[in-house]
This record gives structure tokens, C-alpha cells and sequence, in this order.
RNA sequence: GUGGCCAUAGCUCAAUGGUAGAGCCCCAGAUUGUGGUUCUGGUUGUUGCGGGUUCGAGUCCCGUUGGCCACCCCA
């Protein structure tokens, strides 16, 4: 009995490593004057196809529901969002800034950082077209990796912008059905040998090598780097004009996150995506709007490498499952007046367990040990008085039950 | 969709082709009211599944399922 293949099941541990992530999300988010909304796990095929063609398809859960509609498990949140803003944007001043945490679904292969579902925060800044919010939302991605306790010599955001190439689509006059192939290429050209990309490009090689090799400047990368600057965060940015992206829909600035000892893959990545809104209203809405995503599963697999980084995340993980109060019935006969307390103290909302039928005291201390309590309070001979032990340091006193809330606030 | 490696107890892993084991975890006791350390004892297996070779297969061969990794692709 196994989950499917690329599904996780979430033990209690790994759940709290999971809110743990969300729990630091949400918060940084929350610090950028995000709010959240979410959305449809599932959506038409057609949302999706509208977009990136059919041979997208072949990667999405997709299926046909029993009103012979076709629909797809969500590959992505930003076709979503889209069609949210499209059919509600008159309700809200702009700019939007919106944030999700979706899980998302993709039918692949599983490998090392991939699985067929994860979860990724999703932050996008919707009707705002000038270049600070390219910045605010670079320096957002910066904030969300940093708060995991990361610094500029752990992680980088590169960033470029695709009209660097456009313009020089333009000015060699590619016929725009070729662009896709040759942003492709210009994204994969890091990754392959010289030779092949030189002739994937053809003609348009030598131009293309050559902004790569001399790198971009804009008026527009400038007012980030600037603005990125002015924030304290220029150690964390970099230009690099070889950043393009796979995904088609953006059309300006790009961005993606990377480990600087590059490790893993990229943790991170946004841009631009000025027609997307009308692309899927069919010209109905017009926004300029530009997001970023981050995933739970190569994020997770850093913290985990990162010494510093994980120790706050185990620290958070036991917060997180720990009681802190374990209830000691010492005397069976004292069980009816234990509970009276315990649900009293419960109210007062302490986080307390205490065994459900009749055990052993040392066990009962074991357990209240493994379950991370900071306290016990013992139920037996001493009643109406109540034995309350520290069991960090092992000292004891003796409490009237009555008088035990005020004990434990002024001992907290 | 293509290729490589792997599959033994709940977990981590042993076992020249010759009786399937250890550590951890879990449970009980030493200790009938005081935890973290000890010590003693105990449970757990169709060796992923199906076939083949062999006197004999966890071990060799074929198939299959699943996992990991890489490719394709990329949220």
C-alpha cells in the first residue's frame, strides 16, 4: 500500500515541515501587502490549451469528468489567477497584490526536486505596469528565500528581460512563429554544448552570443538593480540576459532563483505576463501583471542541506508537535477530578494529553517526555493538592488544584 | 515517452548457490507513585510479484510492478 507514483503522503513530521513552509509564506507575503485567494483544483482542459497549445497537454492530469467536459488538474496557478481577474478585477483597486498556496499537478516522469504534485507559493502583482513592481516583486522572491534563513552567499536571483530578444527578433525580422523555438534554444543554451546551439540558431548565432557574452543593460534593469539596491538587497541580484524561461506566455522581465552552489534546480521563478489576461478574456480585460512561484520540494530538499536552515526548521517542527502539559493519572480514583482539571486547562487553551486508560507512572513520564511536554501535573494522594513537576530541571512543588491556572501563568 | 541502477523485518542494512540475521523502533519486565541512562526478555518476513535454471535460489536468468537517477520537458 503506497501513495501513486510522485504523490507524498504527509506524516506527522513532514506535515510540520510543510507548515512550516506555508507558516514562513504567508507571513513574508503577508509583510509585502499580499492577501490570499485560492481557486479550483481542478479546471477546463481549454484554459490550459488557450494558452500553451495542446502539446502542453501531454504533461497535464487530464481527463474526461462524467459531463463529458474535459479537465485538467492545475499545472500552475497563473492561468487561474487569470481568469479570476478577468471575470472580478472592476471589484478591486489596482494594484493588485495577491498571493496562493496551491498544490499543483503535473503527469510526468518523478525525479530528484519533481514530483507529479507539489505545492508552491504563488505571489502576483496584477495592473501595474511600471518597473518598480518588477522590483517589488524580485525583492518579495528574495525575502521569501531569505526568511528560511538563507543568505546572498547561499542563493541569487538572475534576472533579464525578454525583450532583449524580442527587439532583436524584431530587428533581424524572424517571423514570430519561429520566436518560441528560438527563446527555447536561448534558455537551453546554457545547458548544452556551443555547437549545437550555434546551429540550432542559425543565422542569428553570432547576434545571439554576443548579448550573451556582453550581457544587458536597460534603462529598465537599471531602475530594479536601483531599486533592489535602495532595499539593501543588491547582493542578492544579478543580471544575467541568458535567463528566457519555458513558458510562453511571458513578456517582459524574467527572473529564477538559484543555489549559488548550484546544486539543485532553480528554486524559484517569475516575470512578466502583460497579455496574458487578455489573451484568456479574449480581449475582454486588459492588465499588466507579473508573478513568481516558489515550490515546497527543492526548497525543502535545501533547507535540508543547509545546517543553519534546517535547525530552524526542526525547531519549528517540534514547537509545532509538542504538548506542553502532560496530565499524570497516578491514581486511577483521581481520573474523574484529572479530567475536571484538564478541560479546565484546556480552555485556559494549554496544549495537554494525558493516557487514555490505566498505565504505569514511569511510563506515563516517558511519554510525557517523548510527546515534548515542559510540564506534568500529577493526579493521586496529594488531592485536593496537585504535584506540578518542571521536567526540564526535575523540581516539584505541590499546587491546590483551585489554584493551579494562576500557577502555571505565573510559571510560564 | 527513452535509458541506467536498485528492491531482504515498521526503519537502516547484513547473509561464497547450502538452516534468513543485526542494530534501531515498538511491547513487557527489572522499578505495585516519578522521565531522559542502563539491563533482561519478546513480536515482526510469501526476501516486491510471476516464471525459469539447479539436488538446492535472497543470491543466477527472463518477465512484471514499484522506487531512485538521468534524458525529454519544465510549474
Amino acid at each position: 500500500m503506497q501513495p501513486l507514483t510522485g504523490f507524498r503522503d504527509f506524516l506527522p513530521v513532514a506535515c510540520a515541515e510543510r507548515n512550516y513552509i506555508f507558516a514562513k509564506w504567508r507571513e513574508v507575503a503577508r509583510r509585502y501587502g499580499f492577501v490570499e485567494y485560492d481557486g479550483p483544483l481542478l479546471e477546463e482542459l481549454d484554459l490550459y490549451k488557450k494558452k500553451s497549445g495542446d502539446e502542453i497537454v501531454r504533461q497535464l492530469y487530464e481527463f474526461v469528468d462524467k459531463g463529458e467536459r474535459a479537465v485538467a488538474l492545475r499545472p500552475e496557478m497563473t492561468p487561474t489567477l487569470a481568469r479570476i481577474i478577468a471575470a472580478n478585477h472592476r471589484n478591486f483597486r489596482k494594484p493588485l497584490k495577491w498571493f496562493s498556496i496551491p498544490q499543483v499537478f503535473r503527469y510526468e516522469r518523478p525525479q530528484r526536486g519533481r514530483l507529479r504534485e507539489h505545492f508552491q507559493l504563488n505571489c502576483d502583482i496584477i495592473g501595474e505596469p511600471s518597473a518598480e513592481a518588477d522590483a517589488e516583486l524580485i525583492a518579495l522572491a528574495i525575502d521569501v528565500v531569505r526568511g528560511f534563513g538563507f543568505s546572498a552567499n547561499d542563493f541569487v536571483v538572475r534576472i533579464s528581460d525578454r525583450e532583449f530578444w524580442t527587439e532583436l527578433l524584431k530587428i533581424e525580422a524572424v517571423p514570430s512563429e519561429r520566436w518560441e523555438d528560438i527563446l527555447q534554444t536561448i534558455d537551453k543554451s546554457e545547458r548544452e554544448p556551443r555547437t549545437k546551439t550555434r546551429e540550432r540558431l542559425g543565422g542569428l548565432a553570432g547576434p545571439v552570443f554576443e548579448i550573451l557574452e556582453k550581457g544587458g543593460e536597460s534603462a529598465k534593469l537599471n531602475r530594479i538593480i536601483d531599486s533592489l539596491r535602495a532595499r539593501g538587497l543588491s547582493d542578492f541580484a544579478t543580471v544575467d540576459v541568458g535567463i528566457v524561461r519555458g513558458l510562453a506566455y511571458y513578456t517582459g522581465v524574467v527572473f529564477e532563483v538559484f543555489d549559488r552552489a548550484g546544486k539543485f534546480r532553480a528554486i524559484a521563478g517569475g516575470g512578466r505576463y502583460d497579455q496574458l489576461i487578455a489573451q484568456l478574456s479574449d480581449n475582454a480585460v486588459s492588465l499588466p501583471a507579473l508573478g513568481f512561484a516558489i515550490g515546497d520540494v527543492v526548497l525543502g530538499e535545501m533547507i535540508h542541506e543547509n545546517p543553519s536552515a534546517l535547525g530552524e526548521l526542526e525547531a519549528s517542527v517540534r514547537s509545532d508537535r509538542s504538548i506542553e502539559i502532560y496530565g499524570v493519572i497516578a491514581k486511577e480514583e483521581r481520573r474523574a477530578v484529572a479530567l475536571a482539571v484538564i478541560q479546565q486547562l484546556r480552555d485556559q487553551g494549554y496544549r495537554l494529553d494525558y493516557p487514555m486508560s490505566p498505565t504505569k507512572v514511569p511510563r506515563q513520564f516517558q511519554t510525557a517526555e517523548q510527546l515534548g511536554a515542559q510540564t506534568a501535573i500529577l493526579f493521586g494522594d496529594e488531592w485536593p493538592n496537585v504535584a506540578v513537576k518542571k521536567l526540564a530541571s526535575g523540581e516539584q512543588q505541590l499546587v491546590p488544584h483551585e489554584e493551579l491556572v494562576a500557577h502555571l501563568v505565573a510559571h510560564r
